[in-house]
DNA sequence: ACTTTATTTAGCAATTTCGCTAATTAGCAG
DNA sequence: CTGCTAATTAGCGAAATTGCTAAATAAAGT
């Protein structure tokens, strides 16, 4: 679900979500207190994020804790990695040639 | 316009392209070429790419020489990696303490 | 000038996304 | 069970995205 996650990323709130939770894990209710829109838009988000498995969210008795999944960040991230690599379209196996 | 980046590569289809550019630059019809969508749909995605400067277009003639823009995809990846480090709250100025 | 090839722009319908308010669920306190 | 706080789900309209066909533009060939 690659696409869910670059969906996820291209909008900027949701961004910003991760960026916030940068400083550690966060409750749902301290994240939408950063944003200007409403509360039900910012559950939207993060259901987003979560269905991205970009974030997980587990249930702290009455609020929700979310918290940031860097391993799916960084799959992201080496995917763009992978673009940039010139392909020589060489030897199929093993681009290690270098 | 970080925001355009992630946005065009949002899309499955201009991720793909992305790809086919690593080979080296294409004519926009050898890109078509390679796939299902309908030929203005193409050059539309191509559109998305260049509006986000992730592609570069040339014209040769009577066809079109698309090029990608690493240095943009570079950023969007940084960016994406930048998401992932921890944030101490530490210091504002200068978190190369470790 | 006329035709051909390559590509984009226009215009349209279908779908998805966004953000809102109102209503609902989940857990806890009394 | 009632009430309270935290958070999500429902439902809606506005706006953006996608992909199509048809029409327009660009450059080159005849």
């Amino acid at each position: 679900m690659q696409n869910a996650v670059f969906k996820a990323l291209s909008h900027p709130a949701r961004r910003q979500i991760l960026a916030l939770l940068r400083k550690g894990p966060q409750l749902a209710g301290d994240l939408a207190a950063e944003f200007d829109t409403s509360w039900p838009t910012m559950s939207r988000h993060l259901a987003v994020l979560k269905e991205a498995e970009l974030v997980t969210a587990d249930r702290q008795g009455n609020q929700i804790l979310y918290r940031i999944n860097t391993s799916v960040l960084e799959d992201a991230a080496t995917a763009l990695l992978g673009l940039i690599g010139r392909d020589d379209g060489d030897d199929p196996l093993k681009e290690a040639a270098e």
